[in-house]
DNA sequence: ACCAAAAACGAACGATCGTGCTAGAAAGGT
DNA sequence: ACCTTTCTAGCACGATCGTTCGTTTTTGGT
């Protein structure tokens, strides 16, 4: 890996830690500069506009969520262990303030302004949003959900119930945001068999 | 109602309109100024910072949620009739903009950010997760809901329901949002008889 | 060791940010 | 109709925003 792009990672990883506490639209050339003991065009040289800056910060976000949370997963046995090993990772990121964190607040931001970065946050969602349903559609040929259920709609409630774990541990810090979330996934899980 | 008041009132109901369309933060004195047609120290005078601002904005964003969604809610018989038009009253609001989506993309903004605004977000949530538990409690003694049900834990489950059909609405415009949400409140009701 | 290419820097730009200060316009009680 | 209070505008400030440009340093292949 060449030097440009071993700063330019650096780069993203402390701009994604930093959109996750404080927003994408938050972030600053100039304070990512001081964050990263760079100068400011010497920063922005790696990215031709902040949009950019921004578009590869949500890139790099999805790379990591798809570390932590899809593909740790999938090395799971399909069907019902599968989903909830998938549950289980996307908690963890949320505890600590993950990937996961950047892409609610985001899409919470950006939800009413169109443009490369709303697209991206939509194609993401909906990407992620179909792997969540086929891993359900899984589990319904397994054997292990009924087969009337709607993996989408699973898929739709499911995000729900995340989001609002993501609210109720990182606005409230309420002790019990994870006991809730869990009930509330099993009660999904109970209704889907 | 002084002068003043009317123009602090104005001023307030149209950075709630762009607060819930690019967020708290990105509110801006100058671009708010240009909005309303005052200047901006005209404007500035109102408000004794921006910060202050931004709680003023709050605080008339719950007067107006208070207005849209609780006491319509409060109209209606008591139990699960009641939960249902709070459910029906804030899906409303949310289908076009209103008071609900601030306090959504509001609190994913400060969730990590401490200080007077992250307070107050606490302690709306709070106040209203009281109040949907109360409407649920009832429900309960009136033999509506099962007794051992958990009425925190369903204020719980309806906001994270409400988050995620606020991201599906406004981030997907997906027109199957709200029959998806309508399905997953269902779902919570049934769960709870 | 040389040299082209890549990377980082420093300075500067116009614009806008939030925030004071001061003078004038409008409002409203008498 | 006056006079005091309230409201609004104008102007300026230091800081910071995103961005450009030219120069200097560093890198890495030969």
């Amino acid at each position: 890996m060449s030097k440009g792009e071993a700063t330019r990672q650096a780069v993203l990883d402390r701009a994604a830690a930093t959109a996750s506490r404080i927003g994408l639209a938050g972030l600053t050339i100039g304070s990512l500069a001081a964050d990263t003991g760079m100068s400011k065009s010497g920063l922005f040289a790696h990215f031709q506009s902040k949009e950019s800056l921004q578009t590869q910060v949500l890139a790099y976000a999805r790379e990591l969520f798809s570390d932590q949370v899809v593909r740790p997963a999938l090395a799971a046995p399909r069907g019902k262990a599968r989903v909830r090993a998938l549950f289980e990772h996307w908690v963890a990121t949320g505890k600590e303030g993950g990937a996961g964190c950047l892409f609610v607040s985001a899409s919470a931001e950006y939800d009413d302004q169109p443009g490369p970065i709303r697209d991206q946050l939509v194609r993401d969602h909906l990407d992620f949003a179909d792997s969540v349903a086929q891993m359900f559609r899984t589990g319904i040929s397994e054997g292990q959900f009924r087969p009337d259920a709607d993996p989408d709609q699973f898929a739709h409630d499911l995000h729900g119930v995340m989001l609002g774990f993501f609210h109720a541990h990182r606005l409230l810090a309420e002790s019990v945001a994870e006991a809730r979330t869990r009930r509330a996934f099993e009660n999904l899980l109970a209704a889907a068999k």
